[in-house]
DNA sequence: CGCAACCTTTGACCCTCGTCAAAAGTGAGC
DNA sequence: GCTCACTTTTGACGAGGGTCAAAGGTTGCG
């Protein structure tokens, strides 16, 4: 297909190469590891570290990019939380995903030079631009970059078809538990703690991600807390029984 | 991550600057356009058609890989037909997604190392074997296939966030409506009738890939039948009225 | 050619989750 | 601090699709 044609809005490539007034670097992060420089040696990064054009905030509640918009970057979370959807023909919005520091959004334009889905924070937010031109530049010189950057995305595959999986084959109960126990994982991976947390999205957005009504979801919610597996107030949820939520989940059927 | 690691079975690496017995080329393959190398200039691709290490034969049933090998290569489809699944902690088997002529599998496993689902010939099948040692190293050496490669994975990207929409979003009939109005596309595109044709997979792995059992997915070839939609004897499906299919597409709800 | 395994269809019944509705809670902006 | 819009909870009810069952069709193999 030649549709992988448009490549950097100007705003975002203007002086590559200009010191910038804050001190954008990767070597300090500490989302290096799992971010897109992850396994890039030290020496390398250096230099690697130019992928970060700008930082760019996103205030809750304002989109990123939205579907149509042309590519031009992909983007790392500095910090904050997104989610990214999609909308049909008839306008029904599909939630595909949440996301948090360290992670990367935007890979959806990369096969069409045009934004897939939406991304929108969920809170005040700030991102790494990573102009796609520059990318592709660098991932060329440093094959662990380049080696990265295919990770990143076959990771992003591999998420999806867990998340058709949930869609597909779990029943409703399984399919929240499977979400809580995958925050989880993830919150303690950043260093948050991984019984206590606080949920971004409303019953509606989280319902629309799990192939759920959002009463369904309250319905759940207040079902788990019953059994004695969460505490939930509003949008902060504590994890009493990790180990139960997990057998919900062994407990097919 | 550190787990990119493994990434050729000897086996499939031995000589690779050989002469081969039968003739691997990109050149004067009919699926150029929609296959990997699509997009690379012609002078170009006398050496980037040596990605294809091999090709390997896998007959009806057989799997390609399956979740849990080593990764060594991707793999573009030469003819035949495949599906791909991932299978949980329970056993569950959810298909992730039905690929022919062109179409590229395999890129589940760049991430880790390891193949993340099973990949299975549905009819007799050949596909061209590219060993990602050999795709990373061409890739730098030629943007035009970079830029391919990395659009067929967003794409890829894309087209699951189709499928979630489908699972998460649309009732059963929506769902068998959009599956056959896609197949169509999709064979149109290779030379093939985009209104008759031949279902490689049971009514089981077809349910499974829609979210639905396999009875309603017999309930529903039924119904679109009486409905004058479509003609289906077993696995022979002729569509009559693909505007209608498609409306009930649009008819949300 | 005939058997066995598998696939498909169809019916009857039922359960999970969606729909509709109402009320209470929460929070942002004036 | 008050208002209004949004979010959440909970209940009652119903339907879409799952489950169970049985029969017929198809295919591959000995």
């Amino acid at each position: 297909m030649s549709a992988v044609v448009a490549f950097h809005k100007k705003s975002e490539l203007l002086n590559p190469a200009q010191p910038r007034k804050f001190e954008v670097t990767c070597t300090n992060c500490n989302l290096r590891e799992i971010c897109l420089p992850g396994g890039v040696c030290l020496e390398d990064l250096e230099q690697v570290q130019n992928i970060v054009h700008s930082r760019r905030r996103v205030k809750r509640g304002e989109s990123l990019f939205a579907a149509g918009d042309e590519f031009s970057s992909v983007y790392a979370i500095r910090s904050g939380f997104f989610k990214t959807s999609v909308v049909d023909g008839e306008g029904r919005e599909q939630v595909t995903g949440f996301f948090m520091g360290g992670e990367l959004l935007g890979m959806d334009a990369i096969g069409t030079g045009r934004h897939n889905g939406t991304a929108v924070a969920l809170e005040d937010s700030e991102v790494c631009v990573m102009p796609y031109a520059i990318v592709e530049r660098m991932a060329r010189d440093y094959p662990q970059l380049q080696r990265q950057l295919h990770a990143v995305m076959s990771r992003e595959i591999v998420r999806d078809h867990g998340v058709m999986m949930l869609l597909g084959s779990m029943r409703a109960e399984e399919r929240l538990a499977a979400f809580l126990s995958n925050l989880s994982k993830r919150f303690v991976r950043r260093g948050y703690s991984p019984s206590d947390f606080h949920l971004r999205m409303t019953r509606e957005e989280l319902g629309s991600y799990l192939g759920l009504k959002l009463e369904t979801v309250s319905r759940l919610f207040s079902q788990f807390q019953k059994a004695g597996l969460i505490a939930v107030e509003q949008k902060h949820v504590r994890i009493l029984d990790i180990a139960g939520l997990e057998k919900l989940l062994s407990a097919a059927k």
